[in-house]
DNA sequence: CATGGGCCTTGATTTAAATCAACCTCCGCC
DNA sequence: GGCGGAGGTTGATTTAAATCAAGGCCCATG
């Protein structure tokens, strides 16, 4: 029962050591060993992109409690995301406190106007944010990618709705277990101010491109936006590609135009070559520069 | 120096008491006293607006250091701001973190891009905040009136500007002071956030009008959100009548529109009976059920 | 294999709002 | 009193993007 066996790596890069100590019960099968291994792996490939800070530097495997509450430890979004704020030590709390869940495309998250009951924390594909007018228009207020918390308000109701793009995985808090969250872990609280300050700032952002840019610089700028976001993978080839797993009608309510206009801009702007597309869902920035001052009206 | 004297008032209403405490030291002038009825009858003649809790019962003045630091405890504003997350036995830490500060119209309070050292609680007036791109284009992304605090931002720097509009009062809080507020007072943090999530849902509602409402319904929604916001004398005219201390070129820059476009568009809600112009920065709303569905676009 | 429906693109036409232009009304100031 | 400039209104014209319309591509399904 009380039987565990240890496990150290350091790991050094830049004169920096990082060491994890790995903690794992005797009864652990090779299979699971072979996925930490691989995570360690893919850990190290990419730490140009995971930022390993020295806070981090121990990570331990408590797997006492069962499997559901190691859950949160060997999660890879962590890092991206307000669960950082939980201590390693924590994190069998933070566990307990969510539920992870998986959604196909098209699901309604979060009903607009329905009682705040929920909150989620993505931790795989893009969630969509929308505000809507009676007669249907619809704003698309952000997208939701790996490492967004969504769901707080201030009144007890949402005043948006959320709907998956692509396949989600989300962990899943009640309103009552994030806000004794909130009181007992204050850098919780702190790390969630954090995270809204940006969102407004992002919000911020998009006001000035719905209220001033047109619909070239609208296209441009989310284009840049998203190569920010993606997960870009920098191979020899310098040029980013950039994912985009919603619809048109999806980008067209982002922007604040109509399918028509986005289709146009694009292949406007696949004409002039700053970029080319790979299919509907793909395309790779040729030109980052040109695109960058197009972006700021130029 | 221990000396003090005790002054009770209990104001009853609704069959509700009200009892408010007061610890004056002996030191006090009459002059002083004479400010505090007056704020005394102020209070009680203006209580429909102020909305006195039973959570702020007492009331203590406690003066041992000086008048600066009863600044925050006599506060007309504190109820409507960030302010009220502060026990009154605190304000003192409150008064002595913070300065107030008076602007004339026009003045900068933010510079957009400057690093962010100041965060400012307006207490008085109205602040345009916005966001520019290089060629001069300009978007208002919310104007800040009374209880509004500003300033906060993830990175380092102002993602905005800020601009007086007309006579304003701010406190002003050093970035380190609020900080450390932050940590002390955890009730402080979390009605700031209560406070952010508030600006990012109306962020997000400027956003749908941005992209997907006509002029038409953004100056009526426009005229509809400042009506909430003033302090609109509802006496026996039960039109209620909205403030407007900003120029066209602000009203327009907020809603993505031309001063043109605004210009026309109020001149055309006048014309069908809708509104009423009293000067340029009054207007008097004369269908507010027609206008709630202008707004919302039907 | 044909059918139909998403989803996207492209072209022709329309329109809401921008732009261009003129003028009005205050208000401070020489 | 005349001048000038800021802030606001109104009219004529232009234009960027919406709307209307048609067709292509892909894939699931009968």
């Amino acid at each position: 029962m009380g039987k565990a066996l240890a496990l150290a790596l350091i790991y050094i890069k830049n004169n920096v050591r990082f060491i994890y100590t790995f903690y794992l019960p005797v009864f652990w099968q090779f299979s699971a060993l072979q996925g930490l291994f691989s995570w360690i792996v893919h850990l190290m490939s990419a730490d140009t992109q995971t930022h390993i800070t020295p806070t981090r530097i121990r990570r331990r495997l408590v797997l006492s409690a069962g499997d559901d509450l190691r859950r949160c430890l060997v999660c890879e979004v962590r890092e991206k995301s307000v669960c950082n704020a939980i201590d390693d030590d924590d994190l069998a709390v933070l566990a307990q406190a969510s539920k992870t869940l998986s959604f196909p495309p098209g699901t309604t998250l979060v009903e607009e106007g329905a009682p705040a009951t929920a909150f989620f924390n993505v931790t795989g594909g893009t969630v969509k944010l929308f505000k809507s007018l009676p007669d249907g228009r619809r704003q698309i207020t952000g997208f939701a990618d790996v490492g967004h918390f969504l769901g707080l308000t201030n009144a007890g109701f949402y005043s948006f709705g959320a709907e998956t793009v692509d396949a989600v995985r989300v962990c899943r808090f009640s309103r009552t277990r994030l806000e004794s969250l909130l009181t007992d872990y204050p850098q919780f609280e702190r790390r969630l101010l954090e995270g809204i300050a940006d969102e407004l700032a992002d919000a911020q952002d998009q006001m000035l491109l719905l209220g001033r840019k047109t619909a070239r610089e609208r296209v441009a700028s989310f284009l840049l936006s998203r190569t920010i976001q993606s997960p870009c993978q920098a191979k020899e080839d310098e040029t980013p590609l950039v994912s985009l797993p919603m619809t048109r009608v999806d980008i067209a309510d982002f922007l604040g135009l109509t399918i028509e206009t986005v289709s146009r801009t694009i292949s406007a702007l696949r004409r002039e070559g700053l970029i080319a597309g790979t299919d509907h869902h793909g395309i790779r920035i040729l030109a980052p520069i040109q695109l960058e001052s197009l972006a700021l009206g130029q």
